[in-house]
DNA sequence: TAACTGTATATTGCAGGTAAAAAACAAAAT
DNA sequence: ATTTTGTTTTTTACCTGCAATATACAGTTA
């Protein structure tokens, strides 16, 4: 096997979910910035959307001839990239306690065991060595250092460091700058999630994301900004896998978060500082209280 | 072509370095620690040196023929790993200004024209992607960011903040802890180097190198270390490209430092921040001065 | 003329293969 | 009993090749 096309089956289902209530498709370039996707992927979608009977298509005529059926979709286990299943299938074994800290790990054992290539394992292990959980002997193996107490604590202190300057600077932004907006914005979804939390639980862990790299992103500072790309994909997997007491947290988050956002408004730097750090220190306790010990 | 052999050819040249002298050679396990390498690998060394008749190997007996000449050692060009040839070649480009802010950088053109495979470049790219001066268009080329003002500006505060924090964390250490000896041999180095630096121009940069990570291990926080990391390298490349100046900056540095490390004796917060403070400036004035504008 | 389609070409993502180097294992020597 | 050497096995570093995808170019349509 060389490559595989999930870029086009994954744009296939997304092009399937759009296709209700339309009787024809816009030009191929159009369909392309639609769904970030090349011409030549646009073209392989129509041609299969053709061939099952969905549409049909003669150059710039595109009809919608029936809407999609659930069997019309690609399965989800096919649309995930190489990479997304070797994160998965690497955070399960770490998260899990399958792989001990201080232990090795091996390129070509991960490789075999996931079933991928060991050239993707090892741009796997490359890219995700930035996360501060691996580390790499040079001409040998990798070593785990863990999901440790102390990888927290050290996160959680640069993360103060760099959301305490960005939170300050996001104070100074010109009325009119659109992040402002885009705070009311997330503020109105914050309400709107409060109120049934219960429901839409899962919504909570992107508005958090959402939330922070906003703040984040005031910083104006390349470096801030791509360690955001660390908290939240640590947060991310501590969500995913740690779901006790998550109503009880995530509710307490949002109302740090609001409280947070009218410092933020206030743009008194001692209010901002209290607010920001108050919910930083609240997420670093959840946080530490997951880990095992 | 596999993998090339410099690992072997690079150690070799260090155990003809060490030759002179000696009569006979340690066990192999001895030798692979000394150089860091494997037991393998140490006796393709032991065999090439007594093939040369530079030893004669009998199981535990090594005894040393004759010195080595010139001709024994591998030509420099050949110890450089696959990486670092890599590195120096798309460094060069950056900062002849061969590839222009905002251009694309292309896998397989890169590979082409420094004559290496694509998956070394791409494994390169991706390694090098954390110095903040690229970026991947995901199933499409890099862009380069370019080594500009902002890219030097926001590396700079980055290493304010956490040179600032170490620093302080380093004034905390308690008196027996290793960092103090090394601070002293640091500063005795600096009192020699600085009486004949010009003869000795080529040792400020490991020098400043060595001072610098020595605060920010004080940190305690791989994120922290890491980033020092980012900040080397392109001190590095700084240093080697732009030799204007260099003796009187690298003077000024010495200096600074001098001061900063009785700042750090001195154990006082202000007096500490002050110092510090003052040889960020000044650095960061200096690479700032050294970019096209 | 500007946007679109048809077609050709280039690049990326990934697997497979191989020499270099590391690691593991067994036998021998102190 | 521990360390060293001889030998075998495994893993890493790197190149090549191929399908998926992106990009470039030429012809077509509004």
């Amino acid at each position: 096997m060389a490559r595989q096309n999930t870029v086009f089956k994954e744009a296939y289902n997304r092009c399937l979910e759009d296709l209700g209530g339309k009787d024809s498709l816009p030009s191929e370039p159009e369909l392309g910035e639609k769904y970030g996707i090349s011409r030549t992927t646009v073209r392989a979608i129509l041609s299969r959307m053709r061939d099952t009977g969905l549409i049909t298509w003669d150059k710039r005529q595109k009809l919608v001839l029936r809407r999609p059926l659930d069997q019309d979709y690609f399965p989800d286990e096919e649309t995930n990239s190489l990479n997304e299943i070797i994160e998965k299938s690497f955070m399960q074994r770490i998260l899990t306690g399958d792989v001990e800290p201080g232990m090795q790990i091996n390129e070509a054992e991960l490789a075999r065991e996931i079933g991928a290539g060991a050239t993707s394992v090892r741009e796997f292990l490359i890219r995700f060595s930035r996360f501060g959980l691996i580390e790499k002997r040079p001409n040998s193996h990798w070593i785990l250092k863990g999901f440790t107490v102390d990888f927290a604590l050290e996160l959680c202190e640069v993360r103060e460091m760099f959301e305490l300057r960005s939170a300050t600077a996001f104070a100074k932004l010109p009325v009119n700058h659109p992040a402002w907006a885009d705070l009311d914005l997330i503020e109105d979804e914050h309400r709107d999630l409060i109120i049934d939390l219960d429901s839409r639980f899962k919504d909570f862990s992107p508005l958090d994301e959402k939330f922070h790299l906003l703040v984040h992103k005031a910083s104006g500072n390349r470096f801030v900004i791509d360690f955001y790309d660390v908290i939240a994909f640590i947060f991310h997997y501590h969500f995913q896998w740690n779901k006790s007491q998550a109503r009880s947290r995530n509710e307490r988050a949002l109302r740090e978060h609001l409280d947070y956002i009218a410092a933020l408004r206030s743009r008194d730097p001692q209010e901002i500082e209290r607010a920001c750090r108050r919910h930083l220190n609240s997420a670093r306790e959840t946080l530490i209280d997951a880990l095992p010990r």
